[in-house]
DNA sequence: CTCGGTCGTGACAACGCTTGCAAGCCTGAA
DNA sequence: TTCAGGCTTGCAAGCGTTGTCACGACCGAG
């Protein structure tokens, strides 16, 4: 059995290069103090050697542990995926790991809540797409660490998100000006309940209708999963069963109107003819289904939660309620069109 | 400014409790030699304080971190998604944090083999989805850790991974039992370059046509990035010029067959009559599509290199060489159909 | 009633790094 | 020649855990 290599430490480092520990220390952390033919040796001994710091014990004696968590309710999105790939070139160059909580479903989420492994081993937090109770939120308030909320507005928290429940006024709107009154409402039904943007983006869709005086039907609202075409064609039929069905649907996500759309060529029902279709998101997929659409781009969300968090993490105390504001705009496509037998605006 | 809230250390818990240090730490590690009524004090006094250990000062001491790594090229694609989502409750279930480094290009990939950050910072390291040559895998070798290869195949290295070879294989049977003789190779080019998939597909399909005595024409053999809709169409374009074109198209990639489709139908070229497509993966979009595809699944994948990995930081120098090779099949849908003018078989 | 053996607990020395402090060196000015 | 002051370096004290060891209490057997 080999003797079981150990990392080099810094004090294999230190006697190679015939200095004190401190020193290997000061020179691999860029201080100036150091000569330069002490830099030269101490940082030819550490290649040498392989040396990399345990991050473990340097943040024991920090404090800061170098690492930013991430709470997300899946990564198997495109909204997440994009968002932290975009996040990540902004961490690593501020040599900062990034760990991922993913909380699929109930219970895992509420274990987070419970335990908060987070605490003591991130210098923040990143919390995705959720839609937090308030106890949730105060828990997190005490986690000790910098929060920040993504896609989601917490009140006097720091916040990166888009204004979903404007976008959504927008996006009815433009079904209104296109004639159509009976439009229907499709939610993304996930395992951990709908997000904080669905509730908003319905809210902003009933709005815009209210302030066009259609009045609202509550069975115009209807919920599915993306992934699941059979509930998909279940919320349709439930639409298309009505006395007076609708004349287009507001999906509140693009996976979900391109299923929809999917399901109603099934049918034999013409998108745009009979039926508008509007997404929200532009993922890629909208563009391939020539999906009207309202974009949003989470690597922009990414981003700016990144360098939200970075000053956080320089300054705990700055602003403690910074929000970030992100457009959100139309994009229109194939799948609306006039109501049928009705006068465009 | 207030003092600073630190978060308690189990000092203070140990003294709440009116115990010791040493017997907080065996309370809370579950340890059997602890009297109830001191373990009923211990756990009342943590709760209270909101108590949760620093990992960094304990895998100090048991040299073990907690932590696994994962390298992958972006996490804003189906498969490292799901790959990823599924690896999660495995890990939670253990007890171990993820940490992801994301390299989107070739500088960032370099930076990763140069550092090595995850040295001493994680209990193992999964590998994503490369094409890593051998100087990469060997300085993998002395990281110190086990490395397990997913969606790759390393000589002599734990992998996980599907025969991306005999899939590909399989696919173009599909295709030469349908009659094509002259069919295109579409590979996805990512900014990283080929993936270690996409060279193992393109053999496969090569055997598949030497096998049949279709001669190999390296002229049907194209690239473009999947989300590139003008590099796809410029591609396309390349084919369709050919003197004899084909009269199929395999995609390395369902995202890129479904680009490609949504090109073809542009150009009015109908699928499958005047052209068939075949894509890998079997993402969700595929169905959508009518896409013929070769299936796999990388949540099998993620859970597989998930349970591998956890076997191999119980007990890391388990069967060194240790493989896991899942299934793929063909899933015939619209998108595939007898070439023009030929018998089928 | 004594004695080996558990059992539960606390003291204390690591683990690998950072950082305040002091000491040594060298420089240039007096 | 001396001495203040700036640079560079080493020493040593932690940081918050774990794990070894020793100690005393308690138990049952001889």
């Amino acid at each position: 059995m080999p003797p079981a290599r150990r990392h080099p430490t810094m004090a294999d480092v230190a006697e190679r290069a015939g200095v004190s520990v401190s020193t290997v220390s000061r020179t691999l952390r860029g201080l100036s103090n150091v000569s330069p033919d002490v830099r030269a040796r101490v940082e030819k001994a550490a290649r040498a050697l392989n040396f990399a710091v345990s991050r473990h014990a340097s943040s024991l004696v920090t404090g800061r542990t170098g690492v930013v968590a991430a709470l997300v309710p899946t990564l198997d999105s495109w909204f997440m995926g994009s968002a932290l790939s975009a996040l990540g070139p902004l961490l690593r160059a501020a040599d900062l790991e990034l760990t991922v909580y993913v909380t699929p479903d109930l219970a895992e989420r509420a274990a987070f809540f419970e335990r908060l492994p987070a605490r003591r081993n991130a210098d923040a937090l990143l919390v995705f797409s959720f839609d937090l109770t308030d106890e949730e939120i105060a828990r997190l308030d005490d986690l000790g660490m910098p929060v920040v909320y993504v896609s989601q507005h917490a009140d006097g928290r720091p916040s990166v998100y888009v204004d979903d429940g404007a976008a959504a006024e927008a996006g009815t709107r433009h079904l209104l000006h296109l004639g159509h009154r009976r439009i229907a409402f499709m939610q993304s039904a996930g395992p951990t309940g709908f997000s904080f943007s669905s509730h908003e983006r319905l809210l902003g869709h009933r709005r815009a209708l209210t302030e066009a005086g259609v009045p609202l039907d509550d069975s115009l609202v209807v919920a599915a999963p993306a992934a699941d075409r059979r509930a998909v064609a279940e919320a349709l039929g439930e639409l298309l069963g009505l006395r007076e069905p609708p004349t287009a649907v507001f999906a509140e996500q693009d996976e979900l109107a391109v299923s929809l759309i999917w399901t109603l060529r099934r049918s034999r029902i013409e998108v745009p003819e009979r039926m508008s279709v509007l997404g929200f998101d532009d993922q890629p997929v909208a563009e391939l289904f020539d999906l009207t659409t309202v974009a949003q781009s989470p690597a922009d969300m990414g981003r700016e939660a990144g360098e939200l968090v970075l000053s956080l993490i320089a300054d705990p105390d700055a602003d403690p309620a910074r929000h970030v504001l992100l457009p959100t705009r139309l994009v229109p496509r194939g799948s609306t069109a006039p109501a049928p037998g009705a006068d465009t605006d």
